[in-house]
DNA sequence: AGCCATATGTGTAACGATACACAAGCCCGC
DNA sequence: GCGGGCTTGTGTATCGTTACACATATGGCT
């Protein structure tokens, strides 16, 4: 037995034809119910329901308008990560929520880091596109500036003719780091990984070469402004480099750093999870927050309010939302989210 | 000045012009590179880039091919909710990553909750659906089946001619139940809502009428058994219905259940989140987890290790693999997911 | 040379819907 | 009784692409 599935569906034009109606007629019906008469319309929608029609083919409508009423989200290289970072998916309900107010899909494009995905931007059926952070040189950028749809980028990079939402980085950086880095001999920074190979290093500052996401350049120019404001030089401000964003993995390098010759009396991090796992390892070693070693996030997780972290508040929900308005918008403007730094007790003062 | 979104898309026939070739040859360079020549395939791409052609338009590919290369997913009442559910993000996880390894889109259907529901399902460009858990009564499930096309619901309700893709939940409860409830003189339930009003409420047992949410009303049956098995009587188990699965609200809901004369002590909740919920009230009580009061969740979350929790595991993330794979697969067939009992500290024995 | 198989190019007809312009019917007021 | 405006119905062209069938060129083989 054929199920439900296969069975073809209805066109117009044979709703048209059992209602005794015109095409266009039919079409009315769904698209403009007022313009035709109640007689007509149930006609329609009799013939409809006898063939059991679900109503113009979202395919077709789209071609012939022009618009498809759905928005496409690229989340980093690989799509799966998306769903594992807590502040990326809160940036995903912010898009979400402008979505729903008003009636657009949302699209998230299967992004895998592949040489595939390019075609895969292509042929998004989208009114709009939203990329989440991304490096300078992220192919996948170039192929949406290629759509030639409004877009917006979320942190950065900048891109001629697309809108760009976020938040002044280096400034939150620098206050943040002013705070983390008070009264430290040996400052620390757990960083974002510097380009799209995502390695893992540790290195002094001045070993950075090329930082090809721009949030990630931006917050560690400020941390270094923070140090150099602390009277402390760069490149012995020691920077770790972790591939992912995640507690485990900062837990195991803030811990490799601990056990050095000479561990850091102050980390700042890159997101409130980095944060966490430095406090598994501080805690572990036997030493004392915010005494022995200062701690700071970023993003005010909740995570963060539990453990007491000093950390830059933001809220990536309205940023969502922002790049959602932007985008639907038609003509994508820049806009500069506000942040502020939320002091607690992983700092000295 | 125009923006880049403003210039207008270019078309293969424009293409084909300039390059001096067929529409056809253009075609072909895009969707069946081998068929064409290296000498046209190269006059197809130089015009191309001339014009700025990103590539065939998708909705007219989309017409033409009688496919999207995209999924719809149908998240709750509403999508905001959605993305605030840890265990709904992992389901969307598990759908995300078989849509990335295919190369599918991935649609986020802007469902609200009101009238308009119908037309954005109806509005779809998707080749299936996967609709997460909800009740008997869901509107947007009819929709989704008029939509004929392949589709999966998670959890329940099961519907003629869709997929089915969850765990038994009837069995689970039962025997989380017989595990919370032992030794149990007033076994407790903090549970779901029961029907898409969402109200919350506390009553005997024997009060719940219809409970229109499937794996909502399995569960209260396996919680049932589990009572009845320990000589208790449906009607004494107090049942506290929680409008939304949160820490917070099952906190309070908890909080006057062991305030009344007969406080509980054995509380089966339906989500770790509220379990969680739970201990915060019973220690803020000043009692003691499990001697006074025992506790399960559900779904074992990071919190539930982190708690000590007895709960029920089950990978939401694979249950979503398995209903993307299903939708795909063009005939979706059911399929019952594995879970199993694990036993923690907030449990007697 | 003759023949067939393969490689490459092209024209036409859909896919299913909607924009637009026009036509017919109707009611109203003067 | 007649013109003007409103309502309601219809035909046709078009959105941009790809499937299909066919035509032509090419090369290898006997």
């Amino acid at each position: 037995m054929e199920p439900s599935a296969d069975s073809k569906r209805a066109t117009l034009a044979q709703v048209a034809e059992l209602a005794g109606v015109s095409v266009m007629t039919a079409s009315y019906t769904y698209n403009q119910p007022d313009r035709v008469s109640d007689r007509a319309r149930s006609k329609v929608l009799d013939a409809a329901a006898r063939l059991g029609y679900a109503g113009p083919d979202p395919s077709a409508r789209s071609l012939r308008r022009g618009s498809t009423r759905t928005l496409g989200v690229v989340m980093g290289e690989h799509l799966s990560y998306a769903f594992e970072d807590p502040e990326a998916v809160s940036f995903l309900a912010g898009i979400a929520d402008v979505c729903a107010e008003r009636g657009y899909g949302m699209t998230i494009l299967p992004i895998t880091g592949d040489a595939d995905d390019v075609p895969r931007i292509t042929a998004a059926a989208v009114d709009g596109f939203i990329v989440w952070t991304t490096s300078d040189d992220d192919p996948v950028l170039a192929a949406v500036q290629a759509m030639k749809r409004p877009a917006v980028v979320h942190g950065g990079p900048a891109v001629r003719g697309m809108g760009l939402v976020g938040i002044d980085n280096r400034a939150a950086a620098h206050a943040v780091g002013a705070v983390a880095f008070a009264d430290a001999r040996r400052p620390a920074v757990v960083s974002f990984p510097l380009s799209r190979e995502r390695v893992s290093t540790i290195v002094g500052g001045a070993g950075l070469a090329d930082v090809l996401f721009p949030v990630t350049r931006e917050r560690l120019a400020g941390y270094r402004q923070a140090a150099e404001d602390a009277g402390i030089a760069w490149r012995d401000v020691v920077v770790a480099v972790c591939a992912r964003n995640d507690a485990a993995e900062a837990e195991r390098v803030v811990a490799t750093m601990l056990a050095s010759a000479e561990p850091p009396d102050a980390i700042a991090a890159m997101s409130d999870q980095q944060a966490a796992g430095a406090v598994n390892a501080i805690r572990a070693a036997g030493l004392v927050i915010p005494d022995d070693v200062a701690v700071t996030g970023w993003d005010d997780a909740a995570v963060a309010a539990e453990l007491g972290l000093t950390t830059v508040a933001q809220s990536l929900r309205e940023q969502g939302a922002a790049c959602a308005h932007a985008a639907l918008g038609g003509n994508p403007d820049s806009q500069t989210a506000p942040w502020s730094v939320v002091r607690r007790t992983s700092t000295r003062r």
